[in-house]
DNA sequence: GGTAAAAGTTAACGCGCGTAAAAAAACTAT
DNA sequence: ATAGTTTTTTTACGCGCGTTAACTTTTACC
């Protein structure tokens, strides 16, 4: 252990018997000094524990090596999913995550946005509120920093968007649920906030079109993100005015589904693609509870790990090539079909 | 909007017309300058839209304003509302929050608490991961950083802790579904990461034996962070081997009864607290998806919103004293029992 | 209107580190 | 061993802001 405290790099120079600045070239990327004194600095390191200055390493420096992560929604597993992964990718790159939740505000949103750019970070990997997102707040912090969009694409923004393909999803699903009995209607807010759930709308119109079926979209009342409840509640009033039109009902998205598979149960509908049962219901997401659901969701689930990775890669080579892409990228990924009791 | 750009405080102190130490005292504490001189900044800061380096302002600075908030696991639901309501208080009294997740791994946890230690902040607000944690890493850091424990309390370490009270939780639960029913039997991972649990276990049987009925703990296997998983496995089996001791079910959380409910279904159990039912299940702690679950979950809730103000309520006098308590504070929080339908 | 207290200004230094230039030292290859 | 290259050291300055001290202006109050 150490002795004498070391409290800035002067010092842990003199202690070392290397250069300062030789240390800072170090403490920048560990690679751009020899071999041997690498070996000299790190074996200082251990005996002094020393730390540069977090603060001090960064303000005099046009770009840090600090990463930002906003989602709209933490308390929604989805997200809590991806920024798992994408920290751990960071970290191992040689940077440093912060994390951020709007917390569904747009107020919020901008608030970050503004912190964010004062922290001048090398790359910002943002998923945006969508609908309630101030456009031209995202759009101008957008030209200041190296941004990389996911989950929800806002046309035109940041160099590159990675996301997955709702075509995919609703195709699946549809075209499951067709094959192994009645097409089905779809269930959706009213007022997503979120735009996939407009590119899934319109996937299931083109989708029953393509099959020649008639399409049913049947829009629920409800704002905020507290989907569960707006789909119980949807589900409850569906149920009582027995307004569905057809036995398969497809919801938008896990989360919607979870609270219309309650208004079920309480309603006493047997919901299941077995003999017996009144409604077949998927979905579309790949919720962490899904499976958990009562009887157990078919729907179609997002490719976590890739959409993750793929965002962080790209976010890395964003940051490789100064900041800008020569063309905006965008990359969907397919959703896997994953058949349960439910549907 | 502004014309020239404005790039450091010297700047904006010759277009405001304010000297730069009272722009500096300003952005410290807006409080205190004289109202007139505050408009005068405030009038300039919008249209010369400037704002500090906050990487100078914090460099010589023995202590910032920034707030650490260190969770276990960002994706379960109950930290993610948490955190909502403790970022919104600390960002309205003037600090910045960083918020930092451990993904249930003791080396991440360890990491965690090395960067926010060279972050200077002014407090910690920190839900360890409890056992898996590195207890002498966590006592250092405590005595380097004011720091408030909460959820999971650690004996003796950081100033203060705020949670929840088990006993409350457990005896609401246990008294009851004895005096509505069967006692019931108590249903709980076998090796907990979390300290809650073996307090509840503890109030479970002094209850019971309170109650002068014979207890029954069944531990069921698994590890990690998946309790809805290890609840799902552990109910197939014990309901394969027609193991239940009782009519009657209590699960440690709420996360373990969602999966326990999934197995129950599976396994064609009708859960519920109405005639021609063939078990009752209940549960603590309030999850925010308790509600939707098959059937709705009987539970104790956590008064979140009173953990979490009274989390930051003492985490703001903590750093007002300086960062020294004289004793150690500990504020429990009692339980509101929710009756729903599985009990 | 005069005076003391409060708030603002000017000038200057320091924080810890990035970085550039020139000189010295350490390797590499012939 | 020698020349050539790479790396390290020395020296020195700058970043943007905190802060202090001495001084000047504004306010508040009788």
């Amino acid at each position: 252990m150490s002795q004498t405290k070391i409290k800035n790099m002067e010092e842990f120079a003199a202690a070392s018997g290397i250069s300062r600045p030789t240390l800072s070239k170090y403490f920048n990327d560990p690679d751009s000094v020899r071999k041997t004194t690498r070996q000299k600095i790190e074996t200082a390191l251990e005996s002094f524990d020393y730390r540069p200055n977090i603060y001090a390493m960064n303000q005099n420096r046009r770009m840090t090596k600090n990463i930002g992560i906003v989602v709209p929604y933490l308390a929604d597993q989805f997200f809590g999913e991806i920024v798992r992964v994408i920290e751990r990718r960071c970290i191992d790159a040689g940077f440093s995550p912060s994390l951020f939740s709007s917390h569904g505000e747009q107020a919020r949103e901008i608030d970050i946005l503004d912190n964010l750019r004062s922290m001048k970070p090398a790359g910002v990997l943002l998923a945006p509120l969508g609908r309630q997102s101030d456009k031209s707040a995202i759009e101008a912090f957008c030209r200041d920093v190296p941004t990389v969009l996911f989950d929800s694409n806002i046309e035109g923004m940041g160099e590159a968007f990675v996301g997955s393909d709702n075509y995919s999803f609703v195709s699946q699903t549809v075209e499951y649920l067709s094959r192994s009995g009645e097409p089905p209607c779809f269930i959706e807010m009213r007022h997503p906030a979120n735009p996939n759930a407009n590119k899934r709308r319109e996937a299931y119109l083109s989708m029953m079109s393509r099959l020649k079926f008639e399409p049913h979209v049947i829009p629920i009342e409800g704002t905020g993100w507290e989907f569960e409840e707006i789909g119980r509640q949807g589900g409850l009033k569906l149920l009582s005015d027995r307004a569905l039109p057809t036995r398969s009902v497809l919801c938008s998205n896990d989360r919607l589904a979870i609270g219309f598979l309650s208004a079920c149960y309480e309603k006493g509908v047997r919901v299941g693609r077995f003999d017996g049962c009144d409604l077949r219901v998927a979905s579309h997401d790949g919720h962490p509870l899904s499976r958990f659901t009562c009887p157990s969701l078919t729907t179609a689930g997002h490719d976590y790990a890739s959409v993750s990775e793929h965002a962080v890669e790209t976010l890395f080579r964003l940051i490789d090539r100064g900041g800008r892409f020569k063309e905006r990228e965008e990359t969907l990924f397919p959703a896997g079909l994953i058949i349960r009791n439910s549907a």
